[in-house]
DNA sequence: AAGGTCTTATTTTTT
DNA sequence: ATAAGACCTT
């Protein structure tokens, strides 16, 4: 049985003939047409490596999972126990050794990061190869709908596909029409309802409520979310989680077409499965269905997206799931150093729903983990800031060193302290390039060309750049153009529908009405060339100059600039994929994963947005109760909330690769007022031997006074004094300034002969008394 | 339809 | 503190 041979037998029943489909304009296929194969290349084909080869450098564990073949495998790797490595090992062995063809591989990942990082290792080992299939859960989904839509009522393949804030922007229009307060019935609050319904968190609405009045909100849910699925099918549009639903509906009600593509896909891999949420769980089922050959690979222990409809369940109860499964653990950990790994497991430890992983690393015991009490948030930075001086004069980068916070409103103090100490820093995650005004509207445009019904893209450039249109007129037009079932870009353009609007506003309309007339001529253009027909389209000077006095002229314009390269790029690489590939690129393959690898700076980010990363030296912010464990979090469920918060915290420590620093302070400012948090409850979770600088009598108590907390003078540290004249390792000879703080804070200004005057953090500075 | 004032809510975030 | 958004005025 485990070694059936498949050749290729279920080709023939592959109603896609075998080779790879469609053009890959979401860059989801490795190899895009850019790249010179020779004829016939597939996987088969491409330079076989020798099984020796594939399991090089593998563990025991990595490489029984690597080799397993035949059903279902569940693994369960730690942080940095090499995961990525075995899934791209176990494809490419597959591909090279089992004559798998690479189209019958569908590798699931949750962000194009993930993705990306996948594919471009799949083929350093393969060059050349072509047709595996590497994508996120949405742009599979969005990329199996645009062939197959149209077997759904009333989409057609030229569907839109909305943000969250164009789905926002419908609601809210439609509350309005239904005469609902928007106060009361906020369209962020029924949004994230109905997102959470389809995302299978809840199977009622009504397990929702709202804290406004009695009975009235369920009626009124009802009623917008009915009203909603409807103005979506009429703009033929998708949001983010129909992209799954709609796939879901596809497969149940129509098994032939699920079967054609569970029976294509041999081998089925998931990453980050704890993360999955019911939905990606029912479509993972249907996918894997015909072969059965599903390899799922997560952590329960860094599950932490519980809130947004991820499910542990899916992984803890994989293996009753799938009978016949197998489990492989991968326990060895590559990334931190004993020290921080114990520190971390130690903390997990606590709690209950988990599978029992024993870490374990061969690399060194390494230094203590660091913790730190600081007075109020300033000091937090200042201190962060001094080391991550200190560090980088001992040789490391500032590339090596992050900073996490539980909230965005932390990176504030942070960011003002790394600034005040000239570190270079940079904020992973900033706002995405396509969330930009100017980069909107211009999208808007395209998918009006290519989806005509798409009335949020209408109503959001109807009047940009400025033609007098405003939302009296706006709201007259939809009223026609609702008795008559018409999309709003064909009323526009209606003598009769204009004839119910005055003055200026009609005006407009009519100007708007040529301005899409004119744009006809870019249905079936690439990209590029509907873009420049926009603009040209548009008074594009006044446009930019309107949005706001013409104050980031210069920027908007040079973002209008990089979306036409963009564009120009995307043809370039995607020929076939015209301009709905372009928007569907646009729309799912956001830009924040370029932000992440840019040169030479500390890193800060939120707990959330560190999972998947290493460096070399972390530090973990505002250890405090509230904080920490966030209220919000204990409110919604004590005990679940308490335990994916240290999940949280778990994630963040296990970044770590040689140091890890933990701070706490005192006071904060949170929102105007000071607040007095106790440390966090996850400090007395700390094994006090591995720790330096913990409070042994507990974070709650005292420890106010100096706030320095307990310390030990750190080994070999020496005594300076104003006057005396030191070296250092990196700065080189210099004179002491000022000396304050003690133990671990204590620190030294020294003006160096050479490198100008500089704090040192004596902890790591390493200074050396000169005569 | 634009500009000014007032209210309001601020965990985490991908697609 | 602050920023985004809703409401009201002109």
């Amino acid at each position: 049985m485990q070694n059936a041979i498949h050749t290729g037998e279920q080709e023939r029943e592959d109603p896609f003939g075998g080779p790879p489909m469609d053009a890959p304009w979401l860059g989801l296929e490795s190899g895009s047409p850019g790249i010179t194969l020779t004829s016939g290349a597939s996987g088969a084909a491409a330079s076989p490596k020798s099984q020796i080869d594939l399991l090089k450098g593998l563990n025991p564990g990595q490489a029984e999972a690597c080799l397993h073949d035949l059903g279902p495998l569940l693994i369960l790797a730690g942080p940095g126990s090499g995961k990525t490595r075995v899934i791209t090992r176990r494809i490419a062995h597959l591909i090279c050794e089992r004559g798998v063809q690479p189209w019958e591989v569908l590798a699931l990942t949750f962000t194009n990061k993930a993705a990306k990082e996948m594919r471009e290792r799949v083929e350093a080992m393969m060059p050349g190869i072509s047709g595996l299939w590497v994508s996120t859960f949405h742009s599979m989904c969005a990329r199996i709908l645009r062939r197959e839509i149209e077997a759904l009522e009333g989409y057609t393949r030229d569907f839109s596909i909305y943000d969250t804030s164009d789905r926002n922007a419908l609601l809210k229009k439609l509350i309005k029409e239904l005469n609902y307060d928007i106060q009361q019935f906020r369209p962020v609050v029924l949004g994230g309802w109905i997102s959470n319904i389809k995302n299978g968190m809840a199977a009622e609405p009504g397990e929702f409520s709202l804290e406004v009045g009695e009975g009235m909100e369920d009626e009124v849910f009802r009623k917008v979310w009915k009203r909603y699925e409807q103005a979506m099918r009429d703009n033929n549009a998708l949001d983010f989680d129909d992209l799954l639903v709609k796939t879901l509906e596809l497969f149940d009600q129509h098994p032939g077409i699920r079967d054609a593509y569970s029976r294509r896909f041999r081998y089925v891999m998931v990453d980050e499965y704890q993360d999955t949420n019911r939905v990606q769980y029912l479509l993972t089922r249907h996918l894997s269905g015909h072969h059965k050959n599903l390899a799922v690979c997560g952590d329960p222990d860094q599950s932490i997206y519980r809130w947004r409809g991820a499910d542990v369940r899916n992984i803890m109860d994989f293996e009753a799931d799938h009978v016949g499964s197998k489990t492989v653990r991968l326990e060895q950990n590559y990334r931190s150093t004993a020290t921080i790994l114990k520190v971390a497991s130690a903390v997990i430890g606590n709690n209950q729903e988990r599978k029992q992983m024993d870490l374990f690393t061969e690399g060194e015991e390494g230094d203590p983990v660091v913790v730190l009490e600081c007075a109020d948030e300033n000091e937090e930075a200042t201190e962060i800031a001094a080391q991550c001086l200190g560090l980088k004069a001992q040789g490391m980068s500032y590339s090596d060193c992050a900073v996490f916070y539980r909230m965005n409103f932390m990176q504030r103090a942070l960011e003002a302290g790394l600034r005040r100490a000239g570190v270079p820093y940079q904020v992973v995650a900033g706002l995405e390039f396509y969330a930009r005004r100017e980069i909107r509207d211009l999208i808007a445009y395209l998918r009006l060309i290519v989806n005509p019904a798409d009335d949020v893209a209408f109503g959001r450039v109807v009047n940009a750049p400025l033609r007098g249109v405003g939302s009296t007129s706006v709201e007259r037009l939809t009223a026609w153009a609702a008795d008559r079932r018409v999309p709003l870009s064909q009323a526009c353009r209606s003598e009769e529908a204009l004839a119910g609007i005055r003055g200026r506003g009609k005006k407009g309309l009519a100007l708007f009405g040529g301005v899409l007339d004119g744009l006809e001529a870019a249905r079936g253009a690439s990209a590029a060339d509907a873009l420049a027909m926009v603009l040209a389209e548009i008074d594009v000077g006044r446009w930019i100059a309107e949005m706001d006095d013409g104050n980031n002229l210069v920027d908007r314009e040079a973002n209008v600039d990089e979306l036409c390269a963009s564009a120009e790029e995307f043809d370039r690489n995607h020929p076939n994929a015209g301009l709905a590939g372009f928007l569907e690129n646009v729309a799912l393959v956001s830009d924040s994963d370029a932000a992440a690898v840019d040169g030479e700076s500390v890193k800060l980010m939120t707990l959330h947005a560190c999972k998947g990363l290493e460096y070399t030296a972390v530090f973990i912010t505002g250890l405090e109760e509230e904080l920490l464990p966030h209220s919000r979090a204990l409110e919604e469920d004590p005990h679940g909330g308490e335990e994916e918060e240290r999940r949280l915290f778990y994630v963040g420590m296990t970044r770590a690769k040689e140091r890890l620093t933990l701070t706490h302070a005192t006071v904060r400012n949170y929102f105007g007022s000071e607040r007095w948090q106790g440390g966090s409850r996850f400090l007395d979770e700390l094994p006090a031997d591995l720790v330096e600088g913990l409070d042994e009598e507990g974070t709650d108590s005292d420890s106010t006074g100096g706030g320095l907390g307990a310390y030990e003078p750190a080994e070999g540290s020496i005594e300076l004094q104003v006057g005396d004249r030191v070296e250092h390792d990196h700065f080189g000879v210099g004179r002491i300034e000022n000396v304050r703080g003690a133990g671990i804070n204590g620190r030294a200004t020294v003006a160096f002969i050479h490198s100008g005057t500089k704090e040192l953090l004596l902890a790591y500075a390493n200074l050396k008394k000169v005569n």
